[in-house]
DNA sequence: GGAAGGTTTGCATACGTATGCAATTTAACC
DNA sequence: GGTTAAATTGCATACGTATGCAAACCTTCC
């Protein structure tokens, strides 16, 4: 209780606690290792001289030895997106339920994300997720062979040899294409997220097959990078043309908010002079003042995905790559004019089932 | 450059690496050592070993030698308040520039926080951030004897014995309730963060001081605990009253926006039929729909000063705990009816400087 | 060419814990 | 009480790297 007072003293380790407590480093050991064989009578002895002198295990040793650093890594961009501020959440939250923590990596704008990789290797984490990221071939493979369980979270590889978790952008950019038609829209305009993301490759190309299916002319397009300042300008540069759009389908939500921005300048109301909708269902497109259309992303049940992969490449390597893709719904609110049938109302939200 | 191709192969150590080159381990740790003496040829040797087999160092061993993690643990609330994710962002930035990784620990709502604190101890972290989450005086001590560097961060102890930084919460809510008289309110309302966190305490306290200082009732008050849904309730039962009020302050901008959307709902204008501020300065804040008028919480300059903090205190664990109290600015846009003068224009923003 | 000084290298050990193994203690049972 | 099985314990070693130390090497200069 007194000689561990000073500052900057040595760390105590199992030693000191064995050696005060009269066993070995091992019985201390046992102590704190779940499930090992320790007598009650000694178990009291190494608590209460681990109490009196503030012992705590020193998990990196531990590491080295179990090879398991109960580390997850995750790199994500930016969180000016809430949407990724809301995965970050989740993910810490599943993982932390399941006794790993998460080591961070933010991922600069879409650069090159192999170095950062390089470097998340070499803290041992037990696994990997990629928000939004892709994952160079070499890389795949290189994880492959050390064991170490990857998976991409809202974005695909080309292979099938690394565990993706996505929603199901195609189906929903089309039952959005179809919203819109059976609303009465008759020029439609999309504005693109990030060119190089996989996921405004899906929305934009289910969007747009749906509406060539049923003989329509492809929307008007802009690019909004799925920033919020990039749609802005997107959006302007749409609602000032001589024939402009009667609906707007961003290609995400925060997109979607910046359009509803910028109707508010132009004195239009969205849902009236204007239909928007977006894709996410982030909880501010359920604020009053905004009330997003969108087609949902089914977070909880897209985390659960991914923890499972993760736990399930853990418990057996051998574990095959899966590509999950996650069904979501057609939230209706305000911000879009109505089709006449098909809306019903499911534990407080307002869906459109066609 | 084959036999490191099965699955789950045992990882490539140093010793291969040596092995391999001809060298001795030593050697192989000292061209990935900075600073460290390797003849250029030697090196070559080693870099030309190390790559065909793709090693790469373990930081988990070197850690045990080093007695350094090169990790940071950051505790921090949900991100449902996105002055929480922005905080993060920034650290996370910051702490990369300096090769430092970030540990992530959420604090479920403010329930105890020393049993996360036992288990961030146990990674070995070289500092320690808490945003908005207070510091038992025995973990004080404890992270003191073991030459922990801590900050509070957006929070401070009662002690001064443990580091923290905040924005001057006490002179800006005193500012805003300076600009509201200006502006000419007389009937104020006061919507309360969680009521535990000092951040509330200081913001209530200098509102409240210049009202009474200048002979003013004190505000109307509900509380709102920093969550959007609980300041729409507040707000709603503030705008209820029979006499409401003409200025609502909003501890936090979250609330602010909540209070925004409960006018909207009302059809109230915000800035015309009743002002509306907040405290923060989110990005959110500044979209056109809602133009927040509110006091700035100056996130970089924050940042900055908890980075610095830990490193003096990593360079000298004698280094003294220092309280930071970072000066913020009155941001006017359009919720809140201005005073005649004082409006001042400073790089792209408004300023009231009373 | 040789001495002095600097640079590079390998050996051995340490970091703090987990764990196989053998020895010992305890429990169980007739 | 004696035998057998089970539970507990300590010893010794391993995890993968960094580093003090002394030996080996190279450079430089007279």
């Amino acid at each position: 209780m007194s000689e561990n007072m000073e500052r900057g003293r040595r760390p105590v380790t199992a030693h000191d606690v064995a050696r005060l407590a009269g066993v070995s480093q091992s019985a201390v050991s046992r102590t704190f290792t779940k499930g090992a064989s320790v007598s009650p009578d000694t178990r009291r002895k190494v608590e209460e001289a681990a109490a009196s002198l503030g012992y705590r295990p020193n998990l990196v040793a531990r590491s080295l030895i179990t090879r398991r650093s109960n580390l997850i890594g995750v790199a994500i961009p930016g969180m000016a997106n809430p949407f990724y501020a809301r995965v970050l959440e989740s993910l810490s939250a599943a993982f932390e339920q399941l006794g790993y923590r998460i080591l961070l990596f933010s991922m600069a704008n879409n650069e090159d994300s192999d170095p950062v990789l390089e470097e998340i290797l070499r803290y041992q984490v037990d696994g990997l997720v990629l928000v939004s990221a892709s994952l160079s071939s070499r890389f795949a493979e290189e994880c492959r062979t050390i064991g170490l369980p990857v998976v991409l979270f809202n974005r695909t590889n080309g292979s099938t040899s690394v565990s993706s978790v996505t929603s199901d952008n195609i189906t929903g950019s089309r039952t959005i294409a179809r919203f819109l038609l059976a609303g009465g829209h008759e020029r439609l305009a999309f504005v693109a997220g990030k060119q190089s993301s996989s996921t405004n490759r899906d929305r934009e190309a289910g969007f747009n097959a749906y509406l060539q299916e049923q003989g329509r002319p492809l929307p008007l397009r802009e690019v909004g990078d799925y920033t919020f300042d990039g749609a802005i300008t997107a959006t302007r540069r749409l609602l000032a043309q001589d024939a402009p759009p009667d609906a707007i389908f961003c290609a995400n939500d925060l997109m979607a908010l910046a359009a509803i921005n910028v109707c508010h300048e132009l004195r239009m109301q969205p849902g009236r002079d204007v239909s928007i909708v977006g894709f996410d269902d982030l909880p501010q497109g359920q604020w009053p003042i905004f009330g997003l259309t969108t087609f949902e992303q089914p977070l909880a049940e897209m985390i659960g995905r991914a923890v499972n992969i993760i736990c399930a490449q853990l418990a057996d390597p051998g574990t095959s790559a899966i590509q999950e893709i996650v069904p979501g719904r057609m939230i209706v609110r305000q911000t879009a004019r109505l089709p006449a049938s098909g809306i019903v109302e499911v534990d407080g939200e307002r869906i459109w089932q066609p």
